[in-house]
DNA sequence: CGGTACTTTGAGAATCGTCAAAGATAGTGG
DNA sequence: CCACTATCTTTGACGATTCTCAAAGTACCG
């Protein structure tokens, strides 16, 4: 069983034809708005890809080539301005969809943040069969409007919160997340240890932070015993609630 | 004509019954997707409200009791942390809708920043009209991208610009979209000049700063010799593009 | 074991926020 | 028409937070 090392060279998989039968989104992801007749459609012009950490999916002002649904794996959006300072606008986690209908060009990147597994459609073709199929439009629009809400509460912690309130607040969003999608197995019950997905580098990106400013954060929770690293990775949250105190997420009394 | 004295007290304006016809984004809003059968039942369960500047037109965490399409004014909107400090996440102008679809409740805040009129519609009425008409639908998705596009610029400005930048960007935004909206006459021809509509809390808040730091970065500008301000409300760009550099929007050479 | 990449920690500097006071502007009433 | 007030804006001084630059510490990989 080495199929991972087969496509992690490519970038594309060679579709087995039945993946969908299989697929861990089928239930809840765009997919779930389509009918078997509808599903097989749209497989015909699918084509599967894979991405390693770090890789780029796709670029800032590129033509829009193709739409991608995120099977597995964790993909970053971002914007970067003329001068090299990059900021993370986006995580998408399975089911979501990556890519801009109804516009010619990307206006940020798209990289995988852990190993990745996409199924691609080609741009024009997905947007005919979109215009086409308003159940799969309306599910679309359901999940582009979970996505504002989030760009919102975002915009409220990049505008307004302090660097040891948007660490935190980072750390709620990532073990929830994790939680809602099962990506990782929460080891010990309960307890809230997760593995963190995204180098210091990358945390700082997401939060409009540098990544010293990142680590002695990490290091002031730590002290205040709300939290324990290890191997810099490995994060447990102690102590959810007054975790949340300090994200400015309820009123300290 | 004391119409407006009658409505600026209550909020709700009576319905002429024909007002579609002199819609001034009728061509343009989510109406434009409609037929004219459509429309009239749609025209049916509308019901105009106006709004005086600074009004709040719903709340955080209320019921979502009605959709709203703007046909004149802006509206923002924004969210607060529970000790206060606020944010702006959304400026609409018309033809945008205001209110979340699928979802019973508000998570932001909407206020008028001028005068304001809207149609309403009711929240349960309208969303079974909207799964019925998906033409409705497309044009409410298309809204609703240009508004994450939006909210994704905002999200590198309030992570990643200084003080001087977001101003310079901010000025640069109004700017333009005044202009695509024709919301104010630019006086003296192509020249760039424009009543700010916000006030400096308005837009610290927006920016995610404070009064302070905007009106000193306004005075640093006006130093510049890249705008002018008459009576504090009303900016000149004397320099466009220059003011896009100091933006951060292009590199300087 | 040694090298590379990532992370942590420290010291000093720059930016932005806080507090305070003065300056403008608009609206009110004499 | 002119004070007078209330509100908004500008400016200044100072302080706190965050960034920058630099060096040491830690994990990972061959």
């Amino acid at each position: 069983m080495d199929t991972k090392s087969s496509y992690a060279n490519l970038g594309i998989a060679e579709s087995t034809g039945d993946d969908c039968k299989f697929c861990e989104v089928r239930a809840c992801g765009m997919c779930s708005a389509l009918s078997e007749n509808e599903l097989s459609r749209l497989h015909k012009m699918t084509q599967f890809r894979h991405y390693r950490a770090g890789e780029q999916i796709f670029c800032d002002d590129e033509p829009n080539h193709h739409f991608a649904a995120i099977t597995s794996g964790i993909v970053k959006l971002s914007k970067i301005l003329p001068d090299g300072r990059q900021q993370t606008i986006g995580l998408c986690f399975p089911p979501d969809f990556i890519g801009r209908a109804y516009k010619a060009k990307n206006s940020y990147y798209a990289n995988a943040v852990t190993a990745v597994t996409v199924c691609t459609f080609p741009h024009n073709k997905f947007e005919t069969f979109l215009l086409e199929t308003p159940t799969l439009e309306h599910k679309l629009f359901e999940l582009t409007l979970d996505q504002l809400d989030e760009a919102r509460d975002w915009m409220l912690m990049l505008g307004r919160k302090t660097a040891i309130e948007k660490v935190a607040t980072f750390l709620i969003m990532v073990a929830t997340r994790i939680d809602k999608n099962s990506q990782l197995l929460d080891v010990a019950g309960s307890s809230q240890k997760f593995e963190l997905q995204l180098t210091r580098t990358e945390i700082a990106d997401f939060l409009g932070l540098t990544i010293e400013t990142v680590s002695r954060q990490f290091s002031l929770l730590k002290q205040k015993g709300l939290i324990q690293i290890e191997n810099q990775r490995f994060v447990e949250v102690l102590d959810m609630l007054a975790l949340k105190e300090v994200a400015g997420m309820v009123d300290a009394i």
